[in-house]
DNA sequence: TTGGATATAGACCGATCGGTCTACCTAACT
DNA sequence: AGTTAGGTAGACCGATCGGTCTATATCCAA
């Protein structure tokens, strides 16, 4: 066999498959790319993906788990600034900048989920495990002493939905000032 | 001919398809409802659509046009109450209504929006003019003396977007409640 | 060197889609 | 009564999709 040691899954061609469809999947949804052009962008050949797939949903299951992952690592390696409103500054800063990039048509989750024609199944229970964690690490980020702690988290979950999506759609001219000052002052008025 | 009088346009079925198309796509995206399905739940045959609009998106951009059209009716509907809180509790009281619709899967434009390929192109310029107008009606709600207007309408769009996606994601387990008492921490820190 | 697992290109399949065409029916106006 | 516009049912078309199968090539380990 060509690899004794090393899990056999993590084949490259593999990861080069999670990244590509995940590149095409934002800018375009899941159900707008098919097979033929993930494969042939990832350099690799179709027999490939269900080689480490078992089809094509396993595949966009796997992209925005990954997805996942990778986004609340990235917000947790932002650090711990001393101050409250500091580290809400900071997640703020994040999302603006995933948001700036171009291509980018909102929330990439939200994106997925609404692509589907169902509204159960298992994208849309990733989606809602990624937002709950999203709860959880802005709720971590404010003051623990705080008494209002867990509705002022959701209030900056929702600013930063909204935020995100207005930057797609274009309704509202600069979102994510508006919704960085609305988090100031919502942290502001405990 | 059979209607001498009225426009020949405002056929009953073209109505009938208008109203069925959209409710269908409501629950699961234009993309995931065929041309089939929309005729047989309109009981229509598949050419009257044809002789009504020239395309699937034709008919698409008809639907989402109207349904537009019909949500800002339904808010400047609301009246004008005494107060400014009152005012736009009336909005949030419409989205949350509306958000609790079973089937609904979050903001329809945005749903809309985010079934295309392309983030360019027709269904994206009506989103957009729809949430301006949004916000405009939001603009017109608050106090007219009040100096950070614009800002406020933004935010509160922003709170109305993310209120309405996670009533559908599930990601917050009262979106609307804690969006109304953001909104009304914004109003009183004015 | 050889055996065996993996990757490759591409033909192929059935299903579904948007859209067209045709033949027929119905019902209102002259 | 006859004409005619609008609606209907359904066969039909080309394109695309997800997925399978096969024959060939590659490369590591024994």
């Amino acid at each position: 066999m060509k690899r004794t040691n090393g899990s056999p899954r993590a084949s490259v061609g593999r990861q080069r498959l999670l990244e590509t469809a995940g590149r095409l999947f934002l800018r375009r949804g899941t159900a707008n790319v098919g097979i033929n052009e993930v494969t042939e962008a990832a350099g690799v050949a179709r027999m490939t993906l269900y080689n480490n797939f078992p089809s094509k949903e396993a595949l966009t299951i796997a992209v925005y788990e990954q997805m996942a992952e990778t986004v609340l690592q990235a917000l947790e390696r932002l650090g711990r600034p001393p101050t409250e409103a500091a580290r809400i500054e900071a997640i703020f800063d994040f999302f603006a900048a995933s948001a700036a990039i171009p291509g980018r048509r909102g929330c990439p989750f939200i994106h997925a989920s609404l692509q589907e024609a169902e509204p159960a199944g298992p994208i849309h229970s990733l989606v809602a495990g990624y937002k709950r964690k999203l709860r959880e690490l802005v709720l971590g980020a404010l003051d623990a002493e705080r008494g209002d702690r867990c509705e002022v988290a959701d209030q900056i979950v929702l600013l930063l939905d909204g935020a995100v999506t207005e930057a797609y759609i274009g309704g509202v001219v600069d979102p994510f000032l508006a919704a960085r000052r609305a988090a100031a002052t919502l942290l502001r008025s405990r």
